[in-house]
DNA sequence: TATTGTTATACTCTATAACTATA
DNA sequence: TATAGTTATAGAGTATAACAATA
């Protein structure tokens, strides 16, 4: 007979059903994000923005796991579409402080709502036990950071990816 | 008061948490890969394989949703280190008939021992209730198809990408 | 001298196109 | 002519290095 534990480690590993479900969940994201008019990298930073301005743009690259200079022309634009504000801190003029502009919010808002709507579509083919334990787990799970990720309770490990 | 939906709502993005999940799973999982002297695509065509034997090397591709150029210096390795067979096949010699030597078997069955406690190490974070329903809703989602993840319970969708 | 932001360059991964051989 | 496999090339996305401004 089969045991319990058997059955359960008869499945893929993780990776390979965390990482092609991420791409595919991007990929359902891109016609919305189009319709919002908004790139992934511009969606991403709309979010970190409105958990928190951010004093840096260093900083704001460190929070959504981007290298610095890749944010760049994002914000260029984000700031030509008045949806962020960039000005310059008067009293360390080599900072950039970010904020959303109201316009920003109600983008960033109408847009989140339409990618729940997608998410809620999706996990409709889970029990709803389980739905919500597969994100809670996700939650937690995010919330780990890369070493505790990479290396659970354990050693040094890889360095995390600018991204 | 805050109904409790609200606060389910209140959490990151399904891809915001999964996309970086994958990555961290991923370089989790290097150490270990290259403790076995295998590449990650190595390890993902040995998997491939393992699971079942493959008439041509595009359905191997198409398996494990890779490019059919890009699996090509892979096999060349494994081959070459007689962990696969691949041979003509002498009714259509067109063909690569491709499958796991026992060695083969063996170093996918190590490594993958190795990979699995990795992800028990990690999953320690979860209580045991969610950690069953994680990876089961996991498994499920996975199970799911390409166009059904994009846009569930609708039309057509972007098309899958290569991989 | 150190740091923020920026620009220019290089690199990695992936996809596309062109070629060979079989059918 | 169509298909499997292969090779060579081009493209996207990303990271690295060099630079200007400010502290």
């Amino acid at each position: 007979m089969t045991s319990r534990r058997d059955i359960e480690d008869d499945r893929r590993d993780l990776a390979a059903m965390t990482v092609p479900l991420g791409r595919a969940l991007m990929a359902g994201e891109q016609p919305i994000l189009a319709a919002h008019d908004l790139t992934m990298w511009a969606y991403i930073v709309l979010a970190a923005l409105s958990r928190s301005p951010s004093r840096t743009q260093a900083a704001l690259a460190d929070a959504i796991g981007a290298d610095r200079t890749r944010i760049i022309p994002v914000l260029d634009d984000l700031q030509a579409r008045r949806l962020i504000d960039r000005t310059a801190d008067p009293t360390d003029r080599r900072v950039r402080l970010l904020s959303l502009t109201s316009e920003g919010q109600r983008v960033f808002r109408s847009t989140r709502t339409a990618i729940r709507a997608y998410e809620r579509r999706l996990l409709d083919h889970l029990p709803a036990n389980d739905r919500r334990a597969f994100v809670r787990s996700l939650a937690r799970l995010s919330e780990l950071g890369w070493s505790e990720l990479v290396s659970p309770g354990g050693q040094a490990g890889p360095d995390s990816p600018t991204r």
